[in-house]
RNA sequence: GCCGAAGUGGCGGAAUGGCAUACGCGCCGGUUUCAAAAACCGGUUCCCGCAAGGGAAUGGGGGUUCGAGUCCCCCCUUCGGCACCA
């Protein structure tokens, strides 16, 4: 190697190097080479799909940030564990084996060698003996494994917790219907359940779609193809069991507010009631969800869903016709299509009346598709008066509008129609005719309130118009006039409890996971089907079930009537399909699980990736999963940062969470929380270049000019505009080529520079060359380019301390460059702690400029310098501490320790502060920072500058921040 | 529509309520060179001015404060999430 700063040699050399001597490798307890008196750090990446275009620039931003945290870390002496695997199983392999033939094992194993070749060039410090896959064997055997601690599982309401299945107590009345009844008993207890779905069927494609894949107009988005809904068996997980804990639980964790906000929204938790409503002239009650059972008086009829069971039995003949071919084209559109349309409401009157309990009025009840079938009961009260949707509905079908919530601002109120808001005349009306304060009061409450709203006010308010017209005979407790929300909801749910007309009730938007995929690419469900429809789960020793040879991976489809009805691609493997039993012929389960299975629970795995016992090894479960806080408690999440984007906010860190959670609760785990900090990182988007008809032209095409892109070959202006990277709008940009012409260090520096790690930016290609501008500057202010050996810029003269002693603690004579070392160290490490690294790598630059500046660095600093550059660029790090230790020098500098600061050196005695007059800059001062308020104050107003400003006026007051700032008032 | 994040030079961005524009890109000038590139040194928010200097500016408007990019209220724009969840 010559002398010239080479990335690609360099990387070349030190990658093997690490390869080789396996520098990353990571003990656990009880291995050689453990050293138990470190500190430990998990430090996670969301583990990538590796697909078939090879990495994105996306991927190293994440990646780059937890390395600089991890080498950082272990220089700083803990035990790290840093590790990369494969979410392997999923859609793109098995479509390109329907496409082309090709197994989706072998696709999947070439896109892995691409990505972990790409990885290793970017020198990522993962323990590579830890890799895993989640689609092999090996591991998804313990997918398949935890799956049956799920399904051998039930939620125990009272103790809020999962149990084994075993504990479940069977009621008497169970017992004594059989063995059949046992038997269905405890199955619809299993948080893993069976249940009939709609799945989305596309003949012409002759594939099942996930929700994402079907347009707003139910077509298939890859060929526009009709799409149906086909009911068919599916597995659920009972997550929403865990609905109060998945919410509660948040709260302690160490993320994004942002993201626990989403998580709570999805979750969706919301308290109300449940009440009962009689209809008229029917036997059967009509059971609604509210939120607002405070504006019971103001329900002014009742809406069912389309899908509702007493749509069929209260409508009138009279409507019959209208209703039924409602209800048939509302269920027949898609979810998405029903909802898609906001703007107009529909519905349809059933000719049947509901009775409100609170008053004994008969109200109208409709059927309309804006209420959903899947929450709470499927029918509601309608309150126009205050809800937004009752609202826009009885406008247009003529309903009336009865206000019960006096809004606080007349922005509500419809002045022209409303004769009674001026309440507080009223009531010094009544004071003065004689009336008690608490009377007056009550009266004025009382009176009807003729209030026409102009829009639906949904806040809290006063209550009004709500008391029962006969109080004595229906619920004497229930005026609650002149209440505010919170307790007129209250009163009213209590005396609904205590007439039996309704409950508190706590509803949720989560549904209960639907993991079930008419998929050949997935993880097999360990479960066989009996001839009698009962279901078997395979013994822990027949796992793992491997997923079985087949040649076309398209589902097959059978006929039922005119229905086509699909299933699995693995009723192909016939001789897989069929097991027998004791005499029985059993089915195998033909679903694979969802792609989120296999990430659920990898975090896990890689404390111990090679356990063939169990699915982790306790000890080393409890190792790297329990974090000590400061105080000495242990923090209720293990992994100390799990670093990743933002899209997966919600579904899978929920998915984990619940996974956790179970096994948590029956005893596998030793934390509540899986992921004790998370961090989003900012998407990287691209300039994309536009010609005046909005085609995108690549940036090969353009010649970048001072006054705009021009297209190379027509000489065009394009448009620019930052926009996310994607193919069609040829603004992608391979990392693997920025490396081949900057080198991994330019990248990953690059990558870290180019704003906050958190914040979505674009990619400047034109920006790519200062930070490798910088890594030559480094370079060269420590090798000489000709002979290769040490540069002219490091001071010979100065004694070469000893190795111990030459890092790991200050030494040499303070000098200026000295002390803006000891900043640059103390500024690097707790920038690095907050994950602020483009401010850390300014810090860095400056460091070297002044070095530059300077025209001399001691030895035992550069060696300082490269220490901290090292957690950034590892290559060059590697290579400079080498030619700076001298060929004797062996080892790696992954482990040398981070070197120390001096806080005396960190602070400047004299400091140069700003003087203010009246809060404006008037000019500056250069103090001592132990200098007293009057002797800065002195020394200010002798400046001219000062004395101007000041004109002679008398300082009314002086404000001094030591060592900050001196701010002088003056009057006028 | 609702919820969340963010708006600072030509560009990416920096700034515990205390000198706005660090660092980098680009641009301008200088050194070096036969010349160019590279490298090194210096300059570069905008407006007026030859200059010294002066004025304005952190999306817009108001407020709190000795002092606001930062805190509070209203509005505008962009991005992200949810989308009839009663």
């Amino acid at each position: 190697m010559t002398g010239e700063y080479n990335p690609a040699a360099i990387r070349e050399k030190w990658q093997a190097y690490w390869d080789q001597h396996k520098t990353f490798r990571t003990a656990n307890p009880g291995d050689a080479g453990f050293d138990a008196a470190r500190p430990k750090c998990y430090i996670l990446d969301f583990f990538p799909y590796p697909s078939g275009a090879g990495l994105h620039v996306g991927h190293p931003e994440g990646y780059t940030a937890t390395d600089i945290l991890a080498r950082y870390k272990r220089m700083k002496g803990f035990n790290v564990l840093h590790t990369m695997g494969w979410d392997a199983f999923g859609l793109p392999a098995e479509q390109h084996a329907l496409e082309t033939g090709q197994h989706p094992a072998v696709t999947t194993t070439n896109n892995i060698n691409t990505f972990r070749r790409q990885l290793k060039m970017l020198g990522f410090s993962y323990d590579w003996d830890r890799e895993l896959s989640t689609t092999d064997a090996d591991y998804y055997k313990w997918t398949q494994w935890i799956f049956l601690q799920i399904y051998n599982s039930w939620f125990d309401d009272t103790q809020e917790k999962a149990r084994p299945i075993t504990e479940l107590p069977i009621p008497a009345d169970v017992k004594s219907r059989g063995e059949k009844a046992v038997r269905e008993f405890v199955d619809s207890h299993r948080l893993a359940y069976l249940a009939e779905v709609p799945v989305n069927w596309c003949p012409a494609l002759g594939t099942v779609l996930a929700n994402e894949e079907v347009t707003n107009e139910g077509k298939s988005e890859r060929g526009n193809h009709p799409v149906f809904k086909r009911p068919l068996k599916q597995w659920m997980l009972r997550i929403t069991k865990y609905a109060d804990r998945l919410a509660d639980e948040l709260e302690e964790l160490h993320w994004p507010e942002a993201v626990k906000l989403m998580q709570r929204n999805w979750i969706g938790r919301s308290e109300g009631a449940q009440v009962r409503f009689k209809l008229d002239g029917h036997a059967e009650e009509l059971e609604i969800f509210t939120t607002r059972p405070d504006t019971l008086f103001g329900a002014t009829y009742m809406v069912l869903a389309p899908e509702h069971p007493l749509v069929a039995k209260i409508t009138t003949p009279g409507q019959r016709s209208a209703v039924t071919a409602y209800c048939e084209a509302a269920i027949n559109r898609s979810e998405l299509a029903r909802t898609a349309e906001t703007k107009e409401k529909s519905g349809v009157f059933t000719g049947a009346y509901a009775i409100n309990p609170v008053n004994n009025e008969r109200i109208p009840v409709w059927v309309a598709d804006y209420v959903l079938i899947g929450y709470g009961t499927g029918a509601i009260m309608a309150v126009p008066a205050h809800d937004e949707r009752d609202f826009e509905f009885a406008m247009q079908f003529g309903l009336p509008i009865r206000c019960v919530v006096l809004p606080p601002d007349r922005s509500y109120i419809d002045a022209n129609h409303t004769q009674q808001v001026g309440w507080s005349s009223r009531y010094d009306e009544l004071r003065d005719a004689g009336a008690e304060y608490k009377e007056a009061k009550q009266q004025v409450y009382d009176e009807m309130f003729d209030v026409r709203l102009i829009k639906a006010f949904c806040d809290e308010g006063m209550a009004i118009n709500s008391r029962p017209a006969t109080l004595d005979r229906l619920l004497p407790s229930l005026n609650i006039n002149g209440k505010k929300t919170p307790a007129a909801k209250d009163q009213v749910i209590r005396a609904l409890e205590r007439r039996g007309l309704g409950t508190r009730t706590i509803n949720y938007k989560i549904r209960d996971w639907l993991f079930s995929r008419q998929r050949y690419w997935g993880e097999p469900f360990p479960i066989l089907h009996g001839p009698d429809g009962e279901v078997v789960a395979l013994d822990e020793s027949e796992l793992p079930l491997t997923l079985p040879e087949i040649s076309d991976y398209h589902p097959t489809v059978t006929h039922e009537g005119n229905e086509e009805v699909p299933a699995p691609p693995l009723g192909r493997a016939t001789e897989w399909v069929t097991v027998t039993r004791g005499g029985k012929s059993y089915r195998r389960e033909l679903n694979t699980m969802p792609q989120w299975a296999g990430s659920c629970w990898y975090y896990l795995r890689f404390c111990d990736p090679k356990n063939a016992m169990r699915f982790v090894g306790k000890e080393a479960e409890r190792y790297w999963m329990l974090s000590k806080k400061k105080d000495g408690t242990y923090h209720v999440g293990g992994i100390d940062l799990y670093l990743g984007g933002a899209e997966h906010a919600v579904l899978h860190l929920l998915y984990a969470r619940f996974w956790h959670k179970v096994l948590y609760d029956l005893g596998h785990v030793s934390t509540i929380e899986p992921f004790g900090r998370l961090f989003n990182q900012g998407m990287i988007r691209a300039f994309a270049y536009r010609d005046s008809r909005g085609i995108p032209t690549g940036y090969e095409d353009i010649d970048f000019r001072e006054d705009g892109a021009i297209h190379k070959a027509t000489g065009e202006k394009l448009h620019a505009s930052v926009e996310k990277m994607s193919k069609s709008l040829k603004n992608v940009i391979n990392p693997e080529q920025v490396v081949n012409e900057y080198g991994a260090d330019s990248l990953r520096l690059y990558e870290m520079f180019m704003g906050p790690l958190e914040a979505s930016k674009p990619w400047n290609p034109r920006d790519v060359p200062g930070v490798f501008r910088f890594l030559q500057r480094v370079w060269r202010l420590l090798v000489d380019e000709t002979t290769g050996g040490l540069s002219s810029y490091i001071s010979a003269n100065e004694p070469h301390p000893p190795v111990e002693e030459s890092h790991g603690r200050p030494s040499g004579p303070p000098d200026a460059l000295e002390r803006l070392l000891h900043k640059t160290i103390k500024k690097v490490g707790e920038d690095i702690e907050r994950l602020a690294f483009n401010t850390a790598i300014s810090t860095m630059m400056e460091f070297v400029n002044e070095a530059y500046r300077a025209k001399s660095i001691r030895k035992d600093q550069a060696e300082r310098f490269v220490l901290v550059l090292s957690a950034f660029a590892p290559f060059i790090a590697e290579e400079l501490w080498q030619r700076v230790r001298g060929p004797a020098w062996k080892t790696s500098i992954a482990y040398e320790q981070w070197p120390a600061f001096d806080p005396k050196l960190v602070e400047d005695d004299e400091v140069e502060i700003p003087v203010q007059v009246n809060g404006k800059l008037a000019g500056r001062l250069v103090v001592s920072k132990s200098a007293p308020q009057d002797a800065v104050q002195t020394a200010a107003m002798g400046d001219p500058k000062v004395a101007e400003k000041l004109g002679g006026k008398p300082v009314v007051k002086a404000i001094y921040v030591p060592g900050r700032m001196l701010n002088l008032v003056v009057k006028g």
